[in-house]
DNA sequence: GGATATTTGATACCCAATATCACTAATCGC
DNA sequence: GCGATTAGTGATATTGGGTATCAAATATCC
């Protein structure tokens, strides 16, 4: 917000720019949509706020992002896909506290689950190559104000 | 398989008889189906296996399952979700190994993760009330043997 | 055996997402 | 700039998983 020299939005596009994607005016409007959000989102909501924007355009962009590694897609517990915006320059890989009750959702980065992971796997003779973990429940404000709106 | 005097299907039935849901036969068929599978399996695929079931008495019996603790939903990792027997009297909550080579699942029961994710969320001052962990990769039979069928 | 409650399944419906494809717009080479 | 090339768009149809409805069928209870 306040309208910065150099938006989020911006630094979208160009990630996207330099993997050789486009900068049109539908995909920039998705984008900018997607860079004022500060909480996870689902599609639909996206495509609510762009009635004009076809809805393949809105999934194609959502797509682009999360392989761009600006967005990542998290599940709640009700299985619904939502997307979460990546801190720029945070892409690598990690995991989300997500708090049901605000909505709000918190980076977890450099904890030592992945070590974890893999000793409990070697002692299966399992080989990992992947996994996905998404950690529910409130977070600190939540906890400690829970009438909040 | 082989027959034994009291199967699995048997006891999935029972297990749901005392919750109060009558044996019928349609249900019979479905649950003993599902009593069938080695490995995680969809919806579809087992409503292909029962062409003479209604669509809606399948999804009902795989819920009531899931409802029992009798049946895991496991997401893969293209985000497709399957359906995954527990070995009977394995209800309690539990991870799986997932290969994504034979579609084998084995189970991750009683190890750290979950003290783990406490003091890492106590951290953050983040209160956990639930979590989703998916673990992808090889199981041990194809990592030594990646050419089986 | 009949009353009662549950179950079934055909059908319709819903929703998110993808496929198609003619049209449009951005970029490249000059 | 300008035309050729390539990428992007969006209306529409389709897919796919799953739920809602509801009259008919079937278990179970007494």
């Amino acid at each position: 917000m306040r309208n910065p020299s150099y938006t989020l939005a911006e630094h979208l596009l160009d990630t996207l720019g330099e993997q050789g994607y486009r900068d049109t005016g539908p995909r920039r409007e998705v984008v900018t949509a997607i860079a004022r959000k500060n909480r996870h989102f689902t599609a639909e909501e996206l495509r609510d706020e762009l009635p004009g924007i076809g809805r393949a355009t809105v999934y194609r962009a959502l797509k682009l992002l999360v392989q761009s590694g600006s967005l990542c897609r998290v599940r709640l517990e009700d299985g619904n896909l939502h997307y979460q915006l990546n801190a720029p320059g945070h892409h690598g890989h990690h995991h989300h506290l997500l708090c049901s009750h605000c909505g709000e959702s918190e980076d977890l980065r450099g904890c030592d689950l992945e070590s974890q992971l893999h000793s409990v796997a070697a002692r299966h003779q399992f080989q990992i190559t992947g996994h996905w973990l998404e950690i529910y429940g409130q977070c600190r404000n939540c906890v400690l104000s829970p009438a909040l709106p």
